[in-house]
DNA sequence: CCAGAATGGATAGTCAAGCTCTCCGTTATG
DNA sequence: CATAACGGAGAGCTTGACTATCCATTCTGG
């Protein structure tokens, strides 16, 4: 297909197509002539997946670059994996030293008690989370971090489910790919059902309002 | 207080403090003469408040100011807790309608067999988790939602012990406060410990990369 | 075959968000 | 009372993500 059809069928603009072909998050097209190019299905899914990430997934651009010059490399899913969770995570915020040693310890505990591991240099989803808890301290609310074994239990359970999804796949190298899905639009989802249902539990709790 | 004071304590540039008073994001200084001002402890806070739903919640300075102004409302918690789901949950991005009609039947199937009501109209949530859910089956991965019943049991308990949390505080005027920090960093949490979970899980099933 | 539309490629322009810088006249302070 | 800080307003800057304009090919329908 030719590039007013790649844009239809992805509901991307040209203009658009072509700046991502530039910036490389769009393969070329296959050459039929010195400046012409014929393009496939799999452009129009990979522009949808980039749309998935940017829209939904609010990745910035780069970090959509990253995630599918991963999985389009050949590392293992795992590592594959990992450097998703990285971009998602995207730079911890800066907190202060003593609030990060707390939440530090924390993530500490909560690791041995589960007899689990992690690098903490090359694993920015511990940074978020370190800065997360650390800023709730800032904040005077960390009490919120009291429950965080409990959290972490369903949290558990969640991953369980993610990776019995990602797993029941048909097509094997579909798999890398269901897992970025599963993880990007996952978190969408789970945090959306969340909020539905922190608003039916708290209307019992806080009350409705008056006027309704 | 005086300006150098509260952007030290806060850790916000003083050119910074200026523009989120000119914003409205900061209520004013209490005034000691026709051009100077005195700032309080409240206003540190606020600022730390600001930066923690910018910095860790990833909100934009448009909707960190509806949240602020819609806890310095006099609206009830519940109504004040929906304003911060709807800026939290950001614009629904545009998906094709078959594809959220086929997101909408799977909610209200769900929220049929637990006798939940929403108004589709005001709640963003909802629509964005009908985008996530059509997004997922525009990429050919309407799998993922096979389990949803199984993944919202989870974020109802999960919800359950957020609203716990919450109301286990003494002063009932940080209630507000604490859900917005609640909902805000907790949803950074908890996709943490998930992220951190995956890895967990998924190292056994993918397996450890040769090189480890 | 050929006029007009589409294409690939490069460069420049646009727009919004979120600051940051510079002045300036006033006010506080050692 | 010299000098540092302040408040207020405006302009400027940077980044990210496009969008628009050209132009020299190349395709395509009549």
């Amino acid at each position: 297909m030719r590039m007013a059809e790649l844009s239809a069928g992805s509901g991307v603009p040209v203009a658009t197509v072509k700046y991502y072909l530039r910036e490389g998050l769009l393969p070329p097209g296959e050459r039929t002539s010195p400046n012409q190019a014929r393009y496939s299905a799999d452009h129009v899914q990979r522009l949808r997946l980039i749309k998935a990430l940017t829209e939904v997934g609010g990745l910035p651009l780069a970090s959509v670059g990253a995630v599918l010059a991963a999985i389009d490399g050949d590392a293992t899913p795992h590592e594959t994996m990992g450097v998703v969770q990285q971009e998602l995570a995207g730079a911890p915020p800066e907190v202060s030293d003593e609030a990060a040693e707390w939440a530090s310890v924390l993530l500490h505990d909560l690791a041995l008690r589960h007899g689990w591991k992690w690098h903490p240099k090359e694993n920015r989803a511990v940074g978020n989370l370190i800065a997360a808890l650390a800023t709730a301290k800032e904040l005077g609310h960390e009490k919120l971090a009291e429950r965080l074994d409990e959290y972490f239990a369903l949290a558990l359970r969640v991953a369980e489910l993610d990776v019995e999804v990602v797993m029941g796949l048909t097509s094997f190298d579909k798999i890398i790919e269901a897992g970025l899905v599963a993880t990007v639009l996952g978190d969408r989802i789970f945090t959306g059902l969340r909020h539905l249902a922190q608003e039916q539990v708290s209307r019992d709790v806080l009350g409705r309002p008056p006027g309704s």
